[in-house]
DNA sequence: TACCAGTAGCTAGTGTCACCAAGTAGCTGG
DNA sequence: CCAGCTACTTGGTGACACTAGCTACTGGTA
């Protein structure tokens, strides 16, 4: 693993968090926290709370600052209206560059 | 489209190119086209021969220079030992980041 | 003859994104 | 009182696809 997966995560990392987010508002530390759970042992802190930052600006996403019992205050983020239609595109593309890369492994090649 | 396909073809468009060569030997001009009527419609004519030049640099393709009957000579790509190696680790990536998406397509959320 | 379309490849500069590293800040327990 | 967990922030780096050009060779057409 390591630079592959990188790599990867360009476009889809954003694309993940939004399904999260699609299914129960969350806060960075918290998504982090199931990312490095689902595998993706190696999300660097930072990369996360860019993101979010990035997704709120550009209105994706509503945020909340929730106090915490232990440490500083929660921003929590939920998925707005905006965000979800953003999300549907993003399945869409996903869609889209997973059929033809499944086309290309199990088909050798094209023609 | 657009953005959201360029962002995701990072690191995947070389896997891509990786998978039509492991099938057969091509050059440049060709896996544009073929990528083209793929669906990838906006795919720069510039960005295949980078990613090319990428691939051969890395040491996973053999190049061979061949004279076309129009136009300039062509160079064709072809996978070698190290490309195979590299290509199996690509989809290995590419089937942990595929699995994980799925689940979150259709679980809607993780927990 | 001059020009254009098609074939084939190259390059410099740009923007986006995940990474790394280091930091701030609040709370709890030894 | 400080080590360790929680929680978020920030500046700089590298990789990669894109844009927008360019060179060069062939054949057909105005």
């Amino acid at each position: 693993m390591g630079k592959l997966v990188t790599e990867m995560l360009k476009g889809t990392l954003e694309g993940i968090v939004l399904a999260i987010l699609s299914g129960r508002s969350a806060y960075g530390y918290e998504i982090t926290a199931w990312l490095r759970d689902q595998g993706f042992s190696e999300i660097a802190e930072g990369t996360v709370y860019a993101l979010l930052i990035r997704i709120e600006q550009r209105g994706l996403v509503d945020v909340q600052k929730v106090p915490s019992e232990k440490g500083p205050p929660r921003k929590v983020y939920s998925l707005n209206a905006q965000g979800r239609e953003y999300l549907e595109e993003f399945w869409k593309t996903w869609s889209f560059l997973a059929e033809r890369l499944e086309q290309l492994r199990d088909g050798g090649n094209g023609k």
